[in-house]
DNA sequence: TCCTATGTTGTATG
DNA sequence: ACATACAACATAGG
């Protein structure tokens, strides 16, 4: 279920683990969601390391472990991705793997379990003095002032022919983004789903950026912090509900695949502009 | 049985 | 090379 504040809200489950000493890793036998890293190496680097610090950009996480006195050096770095049904949980110290727990880090006072029926989700793995290239590399937080109406515009102008919701849901540009957050801000924008990337004019355009920081700002804020709902003024609440109707018009909401993805809309509100 | 699911990626096509 | 579209991945629940 994880977009951008539910992955941050995930990150922060495991902080009760900060500052404590990894005692033991279990990791799953299948080992699908560890593809292209090597596990030994991450059992032998994590095993013994403390777990220093936690972050979380778009929809990856990182999490810094030290080694223990007298190993290398070298930090130890584990990155998360939650896929479609991945989920982070704190457990007794005792805990023992269930079958879809893919990475069990066993500690003093707790467990930090990493879930993950569908295993669409991913760890990723480095022993280095800096941050990974699969870190280091992510593009610029969508809050971060590197984000900017005119790199919205040129990304935009780029995928001209693309439907919006398709364009907002690429990680390269907005990441953090998913399906229920894109359907969010289109609707607030008043932008039909299917409006081409390009076709905005600059009003439109700012339009859109602002309510791509509205949606992300308010998710963290409510979502982020405790996993409350936003408020019923929001679309989010309303989008599956069978019959639901757009809290604005009150008329009923619609649904099609774009992009994709299942897509929900207010007609009412949302038109295509030519 | 068939359809759906808050995600990414590899591959085909233009 | 680049942009776009879509099947595939794997499991559970309606």
């Amino acid at each position: 279920m994880p977009e951008l504040a539910e992955v941050d809200y995930f990150r922060k489950l495991w902080n009760p683990g900060l500052g404590h000493r990894i005692d033991k890793v279990l990791i799953h036998p299948r080992v699908r969601l560890f593809r292209g890293t090597k596990t030994t190496q991450l059992v032998r680097a994590l095993t013994g390391a403390m777990l220093e610090r936690s972050e979380s950009r778009g929809k990856q996480m990182l999490f810094v472990a030290k080694p223990q006195k007298g190993a290398v050096k070298d930090r130890a770095w584990l990155g998360v991705h939650l896929g479609m049904t991945g989920e982070l949980r704190l457990e007794p110290a005792d805990y023992e793997p269930n079958r879809h727990d893919h990475l069990v880090l066993h500690q003093a006072k707790h467990s930090l379990v990493f879930e993950d029926p569908r295993i669409f989700g991913r760890v990723l793995f480095a022993q280095s003095p800096q941050a990974p290239d699969w870190w280091a590399k992510l593009p610029p937080d969508l809050l971060s002032s590197a984000f900017t109406v005119e790199a919205l515009n040129i990304f935009l102008k780029r995928r001209a022919r693309a439907p919006l919701k398709a364009v907002l849901l690429m990680q390269e540009r907005f990441p953090g983004i998913g399906n229920w957050m894109a359907d969010e801000i289109l609707w607030r924008a008043a932008i039909h789903p299917r409006q081409p990337a390009g076709s905005l004019n600059p009003a439109k355009t700012k339009v859109l950026y602002r309510e791509i920081h509205f949606v992300c700002r308010e998710a963290l804020r409510i979502i982020g912090k405790d996993w409350s709902d936003p408020p019923k003024s929001w679309l989010f609440l309303h989008r599956w509900k069978k019959g639901g109707t757009c809290p604005r018009t009150g008329a009923k909401l619609q649904h099609a695949t774009i992009g994709g993805r299942t897509t929900c809309w207010s007609p009412a509100r949302q038109k295509l502009a030519k």
